[in-house]
DNA sequence: TTTGGTGCAAAACCTTTGCATTAGG
DNA sequence: CCTAATGCAAAGGTTTTGCACCAAA
C-alpha cells in the first residue's frame, strides 16, 4: 500500500540522475542496467540507491514495474493514462494496450462481490510477429 | 526451447509425489510450498529435486508457470477451465471469477498486434465487504 | 543542526549446479 | 549392470538491510 508519506523529501543528485535516466529510456530496463547507464554517464550512483529510488518511484506510480522470466524487476516511466501491457515473451518488446471494457468488467465484477477500492493488473504475453518468423 | 528429449525417463517415487501434489492442488504454489506439502505428507523430497521436477513438468507443458511480484515462480497444473482471482487486499480472501469477454478481448488484442501463443494474467484487488465495515 | 539519503558490505532470497550416492529399467 | 535421478551443500543471481557517513533543508 503506498501512502503519501512514501514520497521522498530530498532532492539529491542521485535521485535526479535516476529520474533523468528513466525519462530518457524508451522501454523497460532492470535496476542493474540503469545502474550501468548511470556509470556510463559519469553520474555514478550506488546500486542500493538505484534500487531504493526505483522502488520509491514505482510506489509513487511514477514508474511501471514488472518481473521478467529471469526474476529481474524491470522499470520504465509510465504514461499517465491507465493501460496494460502486451509483452513478447521472446524479445521483451512491449506494446501498451487499452481496454475500457475490461476496466469496467473488472470494477463491476469486484463490486458484485462486495469489494471496494478496486484496482487490477492485467498482462498479456505472447510471441510477437518478428520472433515467430 | 523444450524438446521431447527433455521428458524424464524414470518413474521415481519423488517424481510421482510431486505430480501427485500438483494434481491435488487447486491454485498456484511455489516450489518451496510444494516442498513443504510433501514434507507434511511424509513423502519428503529434496528441494532441488522439487525444483528439477517442476521445471521438467513445465517444460513438458504439464504445468503452467508464472512469476509473482516477489520473484517466486509459481506452478499449477494446466487447467482447462481458465479463471482469474479477486483478492481482498486486507484479509487475503480470494474469489475465483470468470470473464469470457476478457479472455476474448485479450486474445484478440494480442493477435491484432501480430502476437501468437497468447496467454494473460489478470488479478483484481479490492477491500472485501467484511473488511470495509 | 537535523535527519533523510547514500554507499558499502553483508545478509536474505529464490534458484541452479557439482558431485557422490541411490535406485529404476 | 548402467546411468538417470536424487540429495546435499555450495554457488549463482537479484534484491534488501544495517550502519556509519554525508549533505539537503
Amino acid at each position: 500500500m503506498s501512502t503519501a508519506s512514501d514520497t521522498p523529501q530530498r532532492n539529491t543528485r542521485q535521485r535526479r540522475a535516476v529520474q533523468s535516466v528513466m525519462m530518457d529510456l524508451e522501454g523497460f530496463a532492470s535496476a542493474q542496467q540503469i545502474h550501468d547507464i548511470l556509470k556510463q554517464r559519469g553520474e555514478s550512483v550506488g546500486l542500493s540507491t538505484v534500487y531504493r529510488n526505483l522502488q520509491a518511484l514505482a510506489d509513487a506510480d511514477l514508474l511501471d514495474a514488472l518481473r521478467n522470466d529471469d526474476g529481474e524487476t524491470l522499470y520504465r516511466r509510465c504514461s499517465s493514462g491507465h493501460h496494460h501491457h502486451l509483452v513478447c515473451r521472446s524479445c521483451g518488446r512491449t506494446v501498451e494496450v487499452e481496454g475500457p471494457a475490461v476496466e469496467r468488467w473488472a470494477d463491476l465484477t469486484a463490486e458484485k462481490h462486495g469489494f471496494r477500492d478496486v484496482e487490477h493488473t492485467l498482462e498479456i504475453f505472447g510471441t510477437c510477429a518478428d520472433c515467430a518468423s
